[in-house]
Parts: structure tokens; C-alpha cells; sequence
DNA sequence: TGGACTTCTGCCGACTTCCC
DNA sequence: GGGAAGTCGGCAGAAGTCCA
């Protein structure tokens, strides 16, 4: 429901949060107090903003008014300004689509080009007639070889049958993101991208360069507070050589980066005998 | 059915900015 | 300069998805 308040109070702070667009000085309040002073009515009206109201914006009541100021104002412009460029992956997680997290949104950048390919989906589509065609007991060897072929999915071991395969995103997902565009919301999202002149482009790397970097198959575990570099520094130094970030110690974590005052990850690490290394171990490995 | 992983929510301390 | 208000960066854990 874009016209109800709450919901676009909300929305705006999740598209404003530092995994999504990361604007600067914009959390909850500021979210709240820009929709309900009528500047804005949904998360991409934050880029027709001008300087001189976001200053003057009321944060407190109209007994003991308190403004946002003019240096969060700047800040909070600037922020704004890079969104514009950052890439596809951040943007469709920006837009909350369900069951869209980082992960799935990295994912299906690295299958689409622009944000209209994945509205347009048809590697989408066909992880949803595929498993409507396992379902109803027909053949799906025709999409499943189209699959495989694209890079979205390769053969499985255990599932039964020749055209068994395993996708990078499941028809849950697939439903889920499709439906998202095709909604009312999302073609106006679509239509109101394109009149802001925002064309965020996929970062992908080719099937055949992503297996030859350094980092490739490992996967990594973030714990602690690392000493110069922010997790989100490190996670992007570990995607960038092509490694993989998860949020859980298993036996197929590679390595634990631990900073100090690590959580229960640590401990986890050290139960399973997974690799722990500082950040100077890190930034060797890098 | 269990394991691996992701998403989502809530919480907390540190830090930044504004106002008085 | 100090208090208030808000954001940032991190953690833990529940719930859900997907695969073997």
C-alpha cells in the first residue's frame, strides 16, 4: 500500500539504511518527520529533496520544536547524490522486495544487466515452469539444459531424474520478485526510476572469471569489531576476489575474521576447528 | 528431516550533531 | 561544555527457504 503512512515511514528508513542506499543521517525519525511534514510521500522522492527544507525540518513538536540542521542537511544531500550510482545489487535491495535480502540480490545481479532485465526476468520464469513441471510429473529437460546453460543452475546429485538441477535462487524467490514488478508499486517504481534518470547497472563478472579469482569457493564469517576497516569494507574486499560472506559458522566455513570483542561466532569457529584469522592475517591474504 | 544459509527483528554501546 | 536526540555498527536469535 504506497499511500499509507506508516508503511512509507518504514519503507524510507529501510531504502535510506546503510546495507540498502546508506543515506547518511537518515534513520527512523528523520524518515517519520520527512513523510509526515509532506516532503515526502514515497522513498524516491528523497532525490527531488532540496537542501533548504531538509535543514529547517522539525525533528521535535511545535512546543519544543528541534531542527535537523544544516551540516546533516548537506550530509544527508550528498548521500542521496552517490545513491544515484551505486550498483543494481544495492538497489533491489533497497526496494524491499520480499525475500530479497543482500545475498539474493547479489545473486540475481549477476544474471541481469539493469533493473528492467530482472522485472523482465526469463531466467525467472523458468525456475517457476520448471518446478511446476517437476510437480505435475512432466519433463522439464528443455528449461532445466536452459538453465544450466545460462550459469543459473547447475546439475543435481540427489534430485531425481536426468533433469534435476539446483538454482541459484528457488521458485519462492522467482515468485516473489516477479510478482513485485508486475504489482502496481513496482511498474511505478520502474516508470518513476526511469523519469529520475536512475540506471543502476549489475557489477556482474562472468561465470569463467569469478572461478579464477584468488577468493573463489571460500566462504567467510565476520565477527567482532575489526580495527581499520568496517565489516562492510571487509565484506565488499572479500566479494571483490570473488569470496563469499555468510552469517553462520558450518563446517563449510573457510575462515572466521574475528575483531575484537568477537560474538558467539568465535566460540563456534573454535568448536569446529574453522580457521580464525585477524585482521592483519586478513589484509596478508588480500 | 537435519543442516546450511538468509532474512528479519530487537537490543546495545559508541559516536555525532544540535541546542541551550 | 554538557545533555538530548538520533544514527551507526555490531551482536544474538527466531523463522523461513532450500538442499542433500
Amino acid at each position: 500500500n504506497l499511500y499509507c503512512p506508516a508503511q512509507t515511514t518504514r519503507r524510507v528508513e529501510f531504502f535510506a539504511a546503510r546495507g540498502a542506499l546508506d543515506i547518511e543521517s537518515v534513520g527512523g525519525i528523520v524518515a517519520d518527520k520527512l513523510v509526515e511534514r509532506g516532503l515526502v510521500k514515497e522513498p524516491l522522492d528523497l532525490f527531488e529533496l532540496k537542501i533548504e527544507p531538509v535543514a529547517k525540518l522539525n525533528l521535535g513538536t511545535e512546543e519544543a520544536p528541534r531542527v535537523f540542521g544544516e551540516k546533516n542537511a548537506t550530509k544527508a544531500m550528498n548521500a542521496i547524490e552517490r545513491a544515484r550510482t551505486l550498483p543494481l545489487s544495492r538497489w533491489l535491495y533497497a526496494l524491499a522486495i520480499p525475500d530479497v535480502g543482500k545475498t539474493t540480490a547479489t545473486q540475481l545481479t549477476r544474471f541481469h544487466d539493469t533493473i528492467q532485465d530482472v522485472a523482465d526476468s526469463q531466467l525467472l520464469r523458468d525456475i517457476l515452469e520448471y518446478h511446476q513441471r517437476r510437480e505435475h510429473k512432466e519433463s522439464a529437460k528443455e528449461i532445466a539444459e536452459r538453465l544450466i546453460k545460462s550459469g543459473f543452475a547447475k546439475p543435481s546429485k540427489s534430485k531425481a531424474g536426468k533433469d534435476g538441477i539446483v538454482t541459484e535462487v528457488g521458485p519462492a524467490v522467482a515468485q516473489s520478485v516477479l510478482d513485485f514488478f508486475a504489482s502496481a508499486t513496482g511498474r511505478k517504481i520502474l516508470r518513476r526510476m526511469k523519469e529520475l534518470g536512475i540506471e543502476p547497472k549489475s557489477e556482474k563478472v562472468s561465470a569463467k572469471k569469478a572461478a579464477a579469482l584468488p577468493l573463489a569457493e571460500k566462504t567467510f564469517v565476520l565477527t567482532g569489531t575489526l580495527p581499520l576497516m568496517t565489516r562492510e569494507e571487509a565484506t565488499e574486499k572479500i566479494e571483490a576476489l570473488g569470496g563469499h560472506v555468510t552469517g553462520s559458522v558450518s563446517k563449510k566455513t573457510d575462515y572466521v575474521l574475528a575483531g575484537a570483542e568477537p560474538g558467539s561466532k568465535f566460540d563456534k569457529a573454535k568448536e569446529m576447528g574453522v580457521k580464525i584469522i585477524d585482521e592483519a592475517g586478513f589484509r596478508k591474504m588480500l
